[in-house]
This record gives structure tokens, C-alpha cells and sequence, in this order.
DNA sequence: CTTGACCTTCCAGTTACTGGAAGGTCTATC
DNA sequence: GATAGACCTTCCAGTAACTGGAAGGTCAAG
């Protein structure tokens, strides 16, 4: 099967395989003659298996941990639940962080007159050290 | 000033100072016959105002139209509200990712036993496409 | 035989810095 | 005056995870 054949199956852009592959994430299993990558239902299956994992917030490297853990049929799953629940509280980390950012900017553009003026308190807020 | 000065006083390190200086969002006043940077208080109060607006997750680019909003007095504050609201609605974007990748990861850290057995719905999840 | 869609590699760019090397300067102390 | 340590300078490289593009080989159809 070719890049792009895999790419469609995979969901991700062959750029992406390509790149997967250049830092030995996911290999193809052999080249065809013409120097054509090709894959087969086993590196598709591992190609998803990152996919997913990317889309839920994990880093590359993690994935690479997880793809282990997923080749190694005698891993517990408590060394897998342990990954996702760290990776729940990175989550919880940066939800709180654009909390905060939101509660702020929302409460300056509610401040904010928005009309012809030039007087604009979410300017003011970023400039206040003026008075220091 | 020197720039660990102003560094400080910016709440940025020197680096960065140098490094929004390379993209010209700001610049020194002048350099001192020794080579060295020199700022005065204008420039330690825009620093500060990117600061504040990098930290409240404006990117780099909209923060150099900010400073130019700041620095033009006939601006309206309409404009920078408008620039301000699309932020909050760029960051609830980004939560609502974040809330689904959650609820997702969290919900399968809860159904994996978490054991020495090697079963893992998170794992088993990743790779279900071997039903497809 | 040519056209267009593939494929290959390699290099550069993205975002916003950060680290480090090599070398000049300044200040204090002996 | 020598020297040590803390500054400062520039430039190069690396980070994360790709993405875009150029240059060139290959393949299938008409």
C-alpha cells in the first residue's frame, strides 16, 4: 500500500507518516523497488492507534511509551492508567491556566465601552505600571 | 538601563527582551558606547504591557497590534474590544477541546482495572480499528 | 509520448522562545 | 595592575510537531 493510501486509512497527512517515521515512531515494513514506502495493515493499525492518541492530547513522545505498552502483551494496565491519569491532570492544568485568562479578558472587554473613544480600560489594564 | 535591569523590572527574561527586539516589537532607545542596550522607561512599559498581554495568551503577533493600538491615541476602544473578544472566543475553543479530551481520557481511566492484568479499555480504545 | 498524479529526498519555515559558546566589558578586591 | 565574577554582545542550534516547497524520479492513462 502507498503513503497516500495509508494516510487516507490513518487519518493523518503523509507528511505526517513521513515524519512518524524519520523519528521512529512508525515504520514502514519495507520499501517497494522504485523506492516506494509500503505499508500494511499492521503499521495502518499503529498509524490510528497514534492518531488517536495525538488527538487526545498526547505528546509524541508518550505515544511512543504508549505504542510500547501496546506492543508489550505483559505490561499491567496500571502502567497505561497511570499515563492517562497524568495526562488528565496536564489537562486539568491547562484548563484552569485559560480559566483564569478568560475570567480576566472577558471582564476587561465588559469594561470596555467599545464605541468611538479612545479610552479602553483593557489597554489601561495592560499598561498599568505607569503608576509604579 | 541595562537589559537584566529592565529584565526585571519587565518581569521577562533578558532573552526574550533581546528576542522581541530581533522581531522588532521592541526596541531599545539606544546602545551605550560599549555596545550595550539602554533602556528608558518608555520602553520598560511596553515590555510590560506584552508581558501582560502574552500572559493573558495573546500570540506574539496580535500583541504587536496592541502596542500599536496603545501608541495610537485616536484609536477607538471598539477596535481593541474587538481584538479582545475574539481572544475569549479563541479560548473557549480551546477549552472545549480540552473538556473533551478529558472526558474521553478520564472515562477510560475509569473503566481500566488498573492492575497487574494486561486487558486495557485504554489501549483497546486507541486500537479498535482492527474491527474496521 | 506526454500529461498529471504519484512518489522520493532535502531544506526551510512555523511559534516563541531557550541554551550555550565565544568573546568583550565592568566592578570590586587584592 | 592583575584577576575574578558578573555583566554584556552576537551567533548558532534546539525545542514540538509538523507543514510547505523545490527538484527530480515513477507510474498509469490516453
Amino acid at each position: 500500500m502507498n503513503i497516500s493510501q495509508a494516510a487516507e486509512l490513518a487519518g493523518l497527512p503523509p507528511k505526517t507518516i513521513r515524519y512518524y517515521e524519520e523519528i521512529g515512531l512508525v515504520m514502514p515494513v519495507r520499501r517497494r523497488d522504485n523506492g516506494y514506502r509500503d505499508y500494511a495493515d499492521r503499521e495502518i493499525h499503529i498509524l490510528r492507534f497514534v492518531s488517536r492518541a495525538r488527538s487526545l492530547g498526547f505528546p509524541v513522545e508518550e505515544c511512543r511509551s504508549l505504542v510500547a505498552l501496546y506492543g508489550d502483551t505483559t505490561r499491567k494496565s496500571a502502567d497505561v492508567k497511570e499515563v492517562a491519569i497524568r495526562r488528565v491532570a496536564e489537562i486539568d492544568r491547562k484548563m484552569e491556566e485559560l480559566r483564569s485568562m478568560r475570567a480576566t479578558l472577558a471582564d476587561l472587554a465588559d469594561r470596555c465601552h467599545g464605541d468611538e473613544r479612545p479610552d479602553c480600560p483593557i489597554l489601561d489594564q495592560f499598561a498599568d505600571d505607569m503608576a509604579t
